[in-house]
DNA sequence: AGGAAGATCTACT
DNA sequence: GTAGATCTTCCTA
C-alpha cells in the first residue's frame, strides 16, 4: 500500500500493527506469561492507552489449589484469548485464558510500564509518582479503565477495546518467582517479571 | 439476608 | 512490616 515507505518494509509493518493471535494464547499458561513479557497491551479509551507488560502469573485448572477454575469461575474453561476479570479486594484482576476450550488455565497481567495515555492514568489514579501509576494489578486495571464490563473480550481481535501488540523482547532477563498473595501455591515457581524493570510490583 | 473470603492497596510506624 | 479499607462473589440459612 502507498503508505508503507522509506525503511518500513511489509514485515516490519505487520509486526507493528498486528495483534498477538489466538494461536499465541493456545498454549500452556506459563509459557504464555514468559513469552508475553515485553509485549504492549492496548486499550481503545478516550484516548489509546498503551503500557508495556512486565510482570505476570500463570494459573492452571483444577490442580492448582489457587485458581479460580475450583471456585466455579466457567469462564476459564472457554477458549484461549479471552479476557477473565474479577474482583479481589476491592480490586478488579486481569487474566486472559489460555489452553484449548476445556482445558481451564489463564495468566494474571500483574504489571505494566506506561507508555501512552499517561496523563490519563494519573488523573484515574490519583498519584504523581510515574512507579506508582500501574506497578500492580489493581493499580494497573485502575489506570487503565479496566472493569468487569470488559470480562470475555477477544484479545487477539485489533477491533477489540483491548487487544496485545508484538513487544521488543530482546535484552530481557526473565525472573522467576512463586505466586503472590496465594495461600496454597503449587511448588513451581509461576510469577514472571522482566530483571531490573522498576514497575514490578514487589522485585 | 448475612457473613466470610480473597491472585490488593494505602497510609502509617 | 503491619493494620485497616475495600467490595464483589459465593456460601449458608
Amino acid at each position: 500500500m502507498g503508505f508503507v515507505r522509506g525503511s518500513i518494509t511489509k514485515d516490519r509493518w505487520l509486526l507493528v500493527i498486528m495483534p498477538l493471535p489466538k494461536k499465541f494464547f493456545n498454549r500452556d499458561p506459563s509459557v504464555v506469561a514468559k513469552e508475553i513479557l515485553g509485549c504492549i497491551l492496548v486499550k481503545k479509551d478516550e484516548k489509546i492507552l498503551k503500557g508495556r507488560i512486565v510482570e505476570t502469573e500463570a494459573y492452571y485448572g483444577m490442580s492448582d489449589p489457587a485458581s479460580r477454575a475450583r471456585k466455579g469461575a466457567k469462564i476459564m474453561w472457554e477458549d484461549a484469548g479471552i479476557t477473565f476479570i474479577y474482583m479481589v479486594h476491592g480490586n478488579w484482576l486481569f487474566n486472559i485464558i489460555t489452553m484449548p476450550k476445556g482445558s481451564p488455565s489463564g495468566i494474571l497481567i500483574r504489571a505494566v510500564e506506561p507508555l501512552q495515555g499517561i496523563d490519563l492514568m494519573k488523573k484515574r489514579r490519583g498519584v504523581k509518582e510515574l512507579k506508582d501509576l500501574t506497578s500492580g494489578p489493581g493499580k494497573f486495571t485502575k489506570a487503565f479503565g479496566i472493569d468487569k464490563s470488559y470480562n470475555g473480550i477477544k484479545v487477539y481481535r485489533r477491533d477489540s477495546p483491548i487487544y496485545i501488540e508484538k513487544g521488543n523482547r530482546k535484552d530481557i532477563e526473565i525472573v522467576e518467582r512463586f505466586r503472590i498473595g496465594v495461600k496454597k501455591d503449587l511448588p513451581i515457581p509461576l510469577r514472571f517479571y522482566i530483571k531490573g524493570n522498576e514497575f514490578v510490583s514487589k522485585p
